[in-house]
DNA sequence: AAATTTAATGACTGGCGGTCATTTGTCAAG
DNA sequence: CTTGACAAATGACCGCCAGTCATTAAATTT
């Protein structure tokens, strides 16, 4: 008879393996949390989560595969977060500073979602590719159905806004993600300069008049 | 006397390390194009450049320090490629299409710029990062004068666009950077989601919307 | 010609992602 | 209860990488 996993050495049935899976990216997101994306290792991970490097192998192809898993939790948490009791309408205002607190609130999703296709996707097969564009494709389209209507867009419209507005995401972050400096003295020309790469600022000015600009187009 | 650098085995004087450094940035150009950014290494480039893998630590202090200063010349490049012979009258579509055009006429300057903040300046000193952050600086303020005038904008409106549209380029590359598999037999369904993060559409559009947005928050 | 300076070298290190022959936990058959 | 089959787990191992530094030698100065 199956046990559960936790009594046993080796996951034998799909669910246990399934679940060994899961705990592995539970480990993994610790991992990130702590060592951020440049020091995050499989040789670290199979330390911390108590198994052996080739372990690790027999559940994901790549180091890019746990990535791009845990991009995938984070992108349904994105979701569920952003849609969660939302009223019947929404001013555009509302919904961009949404995107935004729901965006920062975890810290691994812009970093992961910054680096989804020019880094993560470089290094995964084109199986574990497709599998994680349909979860991406489930998740833009249960965004697209609960948004459209507090919006007052229809479907094309929020779905081009948000493919909009997740581009701004990428590069408001990327343009901000070299964080500056603990107590380096900057000269004041190059921090004035670095002043128009505010991660917020940059960001919530562009969506509103891409959100704009699309509600202008409605006709 | 100081001779000329190619017929001395060392270089001596600040012309000739500059003059040096210069003919490493171009072979790490070559190698850039047909190695692409995964396969760029210093082994490669030093082998290529034909010098010793030290010596290319004379010149660049890490691996990304090369690549932010060949991220400098194709900014440059983009700078006064945009720039040159524009009429004194522009549409925003023109202005967009020729932004698009200019990005992707060399293939280098958006696999740099949608890696520069979350890769590239990860690794870079804080002294490599002000002289980068100050050329940038120039650029952008080059391209803010002699862009306001065609555009019919104010300058912080012009560097506000400008600010907007680079973001939304680093975003809309990175989605459209895991280029789709030749041959490869991609589901109906993931395809038609993937094409909604084709880079030139997604880019021009929403463009438009930032430049439109911009102007009718003129007054 | 000798001494000085310093650009250039390349063997070396530590750490990485990823592999695979071997070990061993688990279950089913006799 | 024993035996055999299966495959999950292991970790030593591989090649490659970025980056270092004691040594070598090219050029200039004395």
């Amino acid at each position: 008879m199956s046990r559960n996993i936790t009594q046993l050495k080796r996951a034998l049935t799909p669910e246990q393996k399934s679940d060994r899976r899961d705990t592995l990216l539970v480990t993994a997101k610790t991992l990130f949390m702590d060592a951020g994306y440049e020091g995050f290792s499989m040789g670290l991970l199979s330390k911390r989560a108590g198994v052996a490097k080739g372990t690790l192998y027999l559940y994901f192809g790549t180091k890019e595969e746990v990535l791009l898993s845990l991009y995938s939790l984070e992108l349904e948490r994105f979701c569920s977060e952003l849609t969660a009791g939302i009223s019947s309408v929404m001013t555009d205002a509302e919904f961009i500073s949404r995107i935004y607190e729901t965006s920062v609130s975890d810290p691994l999703f812009l970093a992961l979602h910054a680096r989804l296709g020019t880094v993560i996707e470089q290094n995964i097969s084109v199986d574990a590719l497709i599998i994680s564009k349909r979860a991406m494709a489930k998740q833009f389209h249960a965004m697209v159905n609960q948004l459209s209507g507090p919006l007052n867009l229809n479907s094309e419209q929020t779905l081009s806004a948000l493919s909009g507005i997740s581009a701004l995401l990428t590069g408001s972050f990327d343009g901000a993600s070299r964080q500056a400096f603990e107590g380096e003295n900057i000269p004041e020309d190059v921090a004035s300069f670095m002043g128009h790469f505010d991660l917020k600022t940059r960001f919530e000015k562009s969506a509103g008049y891409i959100l704009q600009g699309i509600r202008a187009s409605r006709c």
